[in-house]
RNA sequence: CGGGGCGUGGCGCAGCCCGGUAGCGCGCACGGUUUGGGUCCGUGAGGUCCCCGGUUCGAAUCCGGGCGCCCCGACCA
């Protein structure tokens, strides 16, 4: 019945995204057109995002703080670019309190502008430097098209503003966190993301250069991730962000920012999700393992549960996020299909078998069906969890990994490239266009540049639009 | 902003052409049965049929107007 089964992957890959957000219970429709309720289960994915990330930024010294929702409209037009890439979706305050205002209030699209602001009244002098600061948000992009995480009219994120003396020290910024983004994707998202430089017409508005982490979902459309960019002197100038030097000398700051959203959510829901449900990774997993417990009358209940409560304890005890499915009335079947569906990585059945033989069996939600069930002696639970947790963590990254390589081809003309991506996959190809030339491209294939890769081919080529011998190399593919 | 569709219990829909007591599935509540891969049976709660107006003895259904939403084409974390 149409209630059990989600629509396959195969089938209709958004049509199997909408139904997995909803049914895995991430979030819930929201009464306002382009937003959506973030729900406990969803959230708690956020908040394993967040505290990844909060670690990692505080260790390289930067700190949180927090600045206004609303920001007065004329700091949004200081900055020429900045303006024309956000007014489009800008969400304007005209009427508080019953009045209308002197100056309309802009709903932060991002917060350049009013941290720029505050930045300028910060800083004094080189000792003032560098100004590491990052705020945890929510943010409004008036979108026409929205779906659940991945593009919403409102939507959570944290954005890192940081002030240097000099260029190369922003730009190293700019690069450590991108390596940041990174390390967090690849190793507590299982996400194996591609680094590297946007083009010049998808870099940010008011940025010297945009980097990003650029990741391929399971219908082979790219999604950007997360993003770093160093600002350059555009906003130091705009705002007046200046310093005094050792020199004597007042000079602007170098100035970066960088974000990554809740966005994040829906890679991981459309990086590691399959036919039968989510497939989260332990280090994100709200669950990490999940007791079933199975019993037929009350003789049994007790035995099971009570076996049931002690190794919870154990896992508990060494720090393993465990979850006891302890519901009257529900089949086990249909409570190993439903937390199947909301992705809980190991399932933990104790039935009075096992209470008899001293077992418990453990099921990976990676491998499906009986080849992912062990059978494990109950005092060896603990290893036996943690290794298995350990191991769908690097099976899952793994996996993504082996698919995305199998799916970016090097193309050495045009014509390839077109069918390539008609094909669905990306391209990786030596580009020296211009900006009509990328344009082009985008008309004729829907591709855009993903981003010029780090890793670079080795040797030099032939632009495939051009013609021009090239060292640089350009990723297309669709992108979300 | 251009083209198509839809508004009916919480969700998904039927009913509308051809006006006559508002229905089905899922979910929910209660009782029983079952429980090692989405149990089954019974009982029950729950609806201003998007809004306003018109036609009519009578409107979810026909007519007029409005509002909202969804889908497809140009921009975006």
């Amino acid at each position: 019945m149409s209630e059990q089964a989600v629509t396959a992957q195969s089938e209709d890959f958004s049509r199997w995204y909408n139904e997995i957000v909803y049914r895995a219970d991430l979030a819930a429709p929201s009464p306002v057109r382009g937003c959506v309720i973030i729900k406990p289960y969803g959230y708690e994915i956020w908040e394993g995002i967040k505290a990844g990330l909060d670690r990692r930024f505080k260790v390289t010294g930067h700190q949180n703080a927090y600045f206004p929702l609303f920001i007065p409209e004329s700091y949004i037009q200081r900055e020429a670019q900045h303006v024309e890439g956000f007014s489009p979706e800008l969400a304007v305050v005209t009427h508080a309190g019953g009045k209308e205002l002197e100056e309309p209030l802009v709903v932060r699209p991002t917060s350049e502008t009013v941290i720029g602001e505050a930045f300028s009244d910060w800083i004094q002098s080189y000792r003032d430097l560098p100004l590491l600061i990052n705020q945890w948000a929510n943010v409004v992009r008036w979108e026409l098209r929205t779906r659940p995480f991945l593009r919403t009219a409102e939507f959570l994120w944290q954005e890192g503003h940081t002030a240097h003396a000099t260029h190369d020290e922003a730009e190293e910024e700019t690069m450590q966190m991108l390596d940041i983004y990174a390390d967090f994707a690849i190793n507590d998202a299982a996400i194996p993301v591609i680094k590297g430089e946007k083009s010049r017409l998808e870099r940010f508005a008011g940025a010297l250069r945009t980097y990003t982490i650029e990741a391929m979902m399971r219908d082979r459309r790219a999604l950007q991730c997360g993003t770093s960019h160093n600002l350059g002197q555009n906003f130091a100038k705009a705002f007046d962000i200046r310093y005094l030097a050792e020199s004597n000398n007042q000079e602007y700051c170098w100035t970066t920012s960088w974000g990554l959203s809740t966005r994040m959510v829906g890679a991981v829901v459309m990086t590691h999700g399959d036919d039968k449900g989510l497939r989260l990774p332990p280090k994100l997993a709200p669950y990490q393992v999940v007791i079933v417990p199975i019993y037929k009358n009350d003789s049994q209940r007790s035995a099971v549960m009570e076996a049931v409560e002690r190794l919870q304890g154990t896992l508990d005890g060494a720090g393993i996020r465990v979850h006891v499915d302890n519901r009257e009335g529900q089949s086990p079947g249909f409570k190993f299909n439903d937390w199947e569906m909301r992705g809980v990585p190991v399932r933990m059945e104790i039935g009075p078998k096992d209470v008899q033989n001293n077992n418990a069996v453990l099921a990976r939600r990676d491998v499906l069906g009986r080849q992912g069930k062990q059978f494990i002696s109950q005092d060896g639970i603990l290893e036996a969890a943690q290794s298995l947790l350990a191991d769908i963590q690097a099976s899952l990254l793994e996996d993504a990994r082996a698919f995305r390589d199998a799916h970016i081809t090097d193309v050495s003309t045009y014509d390839e490239l077109r069918a390539v991506i008609e094909e669905g996959d990306w391209a990786r190809a030596h580009w020296d266009g211009s900006d009509a030339d990328e344009l082009a491209v985008k008309d004729d294939t829907g591709a855009t540049i993903r981003c010029f890769p780090f890793e670079q081919q080795p040797a030099p080529g032939v632009c495939v639009m051009t013609g021009r011998k090239t060292g640089r190399v350009a990723l297309f593919a669709k992108a979300y």
